[in-house]
DNA sequence: TTTCTATGTTAAATGACTTGACAAATAGGT
DNA sequence: ACCTATTTGTCAAGTCATTTAACATAGAAA
């Protein structure tokens, strides 16, 4: 990134630095000392002093142990985790996953429920209200004692805190899903892409760790992208940045549920990987799949295990839907040029089988200074990335709404 | 873009707003007053009033009249022009422009010669010096008169100044450009992409004045695209982000200098155009493009000529690099999602007969979201929208600096 | 003219940050 | 054990960008 246009961050341009000094302190793991706080921010250790110790009388920010090699030792800080909880939920085509977190991101309660996205808000925002219920009361806690909310939905997200035009979620377009949820639960209520919140949760705490520019694919039933760029998410004019699960990658490919031929979706998505089973099953290919009773019920999940156990169709289906992959994934590293692409969702789960043939037709596929600098590797966070995202998120909120008034 | 990790530009923070200030007045076309400044940067008028009268002792800013409804009328401000000029280099594969400007971006002389960047640097750059002090003395200048200097090459632009494998310039991997520059001009130089310049050249002057998230594709020799966010160019890791002309449309498509198959820019760059000519002229196809002798001689602005003649055969050859540029801008939109896309350089100067086509590809292609939002135009600049970014980019630094110490 | 409204300026107050001195904490040498 | 060097953290005074609040300026409408 290179600045041709000097602009202010929208909102609170005041406390700038303070603000800058809580994420520092949030997201560098093992905690930060003032000494290193003054020297990433250019200010002087005077200057961090008075912020720092702004930040612990609200309680904040709490000091820990540390042992430096000479000289006096630094006093390390860290987010006080005692001030409360966050929620983090995930909202995918087939599951829901709820974390419960403390201010340091602490996952301390964790569910994964079967979930149909299909089923509309007037189903799911209650479904996913009665869950809260349930591990709230399971982790002894109630609403009052979470401070806000982070939320993922798979489609593209607009300011109002809505969906719009999203290809899968039919009956969502438009609905006022933020609104809807901080009213249920009394609270704030960040809502997102799940891919984007699952390149924050890797970027946070995961595989992508302080990198400065991530790409985050997300492959599940939908693919998507989620870029991070220097602390911030791309979003694009529409909030639909990243969708990748709809870019051609064969023009005579099959039809998508999008309406067009040869998506990405269409040829490497859970749907796409399952179907292509089905067939090879029905063509009689000699395969541990033809255990499953009928054939059409044979989902993405199946083929991984049995991709796992050896079973050479499955693997060999995996690795087709690689390749795919990795012809969509080296058009987006030719123009976004990332340091780090994280592999995620449920069908990365398998690691390196998947893994390999995109990291071959990526650097195939796309030009060398770029091919040269990105790492591909799959998500550290399996599949909570997306959640620990909603917790960043959430956290976001309230760490930040504290350290402006008190 | 929605911020997750809160981080201070990273140079100098003092000033901050006195930068600000600066890039609003020279990017509103018309100048600006200070009650608009003090309501887009969310200031006292106050405040605006010390920052600007600083300003004004610099001799930076002046003061122009303009007329109001009711009240007392603003004071518009603009940038002075009268205290320097700058130069703007754009080299491409077969050209080079030159541009002299004044503060106020105004160009005042003008100049596109023949060039050969295969000549690699030890011709390029002396080349370009003698060039300059043609075109100076033309206007009636010295050197000392230049503030800064901005150019342009087509390849991945790195931090240190040079480029870092670029699929075409043979010769200038890793060879210190700005440094040589600097040397010889003697004032301080940014070195860009080209694409990248086109964009800032658009987004300040051109096409596509003020847009949040733009994209610029440059359609010539080769294909490349410059990404505008929110007054940030996106480098990417390693600077090469943008490059749309390799990536794969077409897995089996003809082989592309770059070594790969079936690249966008061996579809549809200047040479997959005229390599299409001469093979329909070989074929024989009933063409005014058989009048060019020898065959072999076509080159794509014969073709565009012909085309604007209403010749069906140059027609169709521009409709169908079209289809191909949709099919890559259409992952570009769907990756990106900009608000919109400007297409310029050589190829573009032909228009709708190459828009249309395009639009068509990406409203099929896209996804809905993102392909309702965006607008794809031809660049307002033509030939000069590069070459134009790069004295953006050389005010650049002289208005800074000067914000910063007198 | 008067009145209204919007823009621009000024002086005092505020507050974040720097400067420069000092205190605290540790390692290593004697 | 003591001294010195080194690094980290704090304190008080001063600086400077910005806000507050009052006032001045300039035009339109009544």
């Amino acid at each position: 990134m290179s600045t041709f246009f000097w602009t202010l961050p929208k909102q609170n341009v005041k406390n700038l630095n303070k603000h800058a000094v809580v994420d520092l302190i949030r997201f560098t793991s093992g905690g930060i000392s003032r000494i290193e706080l003054s020297r990433q921010m250019n200010l002087t250790r005077a200057a961090i002093t008075t912020i720092v110790s702004d930040l612990q009388l609200t309680g904040l920010v709490r000091e820990i142990e540390a042992h430096y090699p000479s000289g006096r030792r630094p006093i390390v800080l860290e987010i006080n985790p005692d001030r409360g909880y966050v929620l983090g939920i995930d909202m995918g085509a087939t599951h829901v996953t709820i974390l419960i977190a403390d201010f340091s991101a602490k996952v301390v309660r964790e569910m994964d429920e079967p979930f149909d996205i299909n089923d509309g808000p007037s189903v799911c925002l209650p479904r996913i209200e009665s869950l809260v219920k349930q591990i709230l009361s399971e982790a002894g806690l109630t609403i009052k004692d979470i401070s806000a909310v982070g939320a993922g939905v798979p489609g593209p997200v607009v300011e109002g805190g809505g969906v719009s035009g999203p290809p899968i979620m039919p009956g969502w377009d438009g609905y006022p899903i933020r609104d809807d949820l901080e009213a249920r639960f009394g609270v704030p209520v960040s809502l997102s892409n799940d891919a984007e919140l699952g390149a924050i949760g890797e970027w946070a705490y995961g595989a992508g760790r302080g990198e400065r520019n991530l790409a985050y694919i997300k492959v599940g039933t939908g693919i998507g992208a989620g870029l991070l760029l220097d602390g911030q998410i791309l979003r694009g004019a529409s909030g639909s940045a990243g969708e990748i699960g709809h870019i051609t990658i064969d023009e005579n490919g099959p039809i998508c549920s999008c309406g067009n031929r040869g998506c990405l979706e269409a040829l490497a998505g859970g749907r796409a990987i399952s179907d292509q089973a089905i067939r090879e099953v029905r063509n009689g290919r000699r395969t541990i799949l033809s255990e499953i009773n009928p054939v059409d019920k044979i989902r993405s999940r199946d083929i991984i295990a049995a991709a796992r156990r050896g079973d050479l169709v499955s693997q060999q289906i995996v690795s087709e839907a690689g390749v795919h992959l990795g012809t969509a994934l080296a058009s987006l590293v030719n123009l976004f040029n990332p340091s780090m692409v994280v592999v995620g969702g449920g069908v990365a789960q398998i690691g390196d089988l998947l893994l390999e043939p995109i990291r071959q037709t990526v650097h195939e596929r796309s030009l060398l200074p770029a091919s040269r600098s990105v790492r591909i590797t799959s998500a550290l966070l399996g599949r909570r990335s997306s959640a620990m995202g909603a917790v960043v998120q959430a956290l976001s909120i309230v760490l930040h709404q504290l350290a402006d008034h008190g």
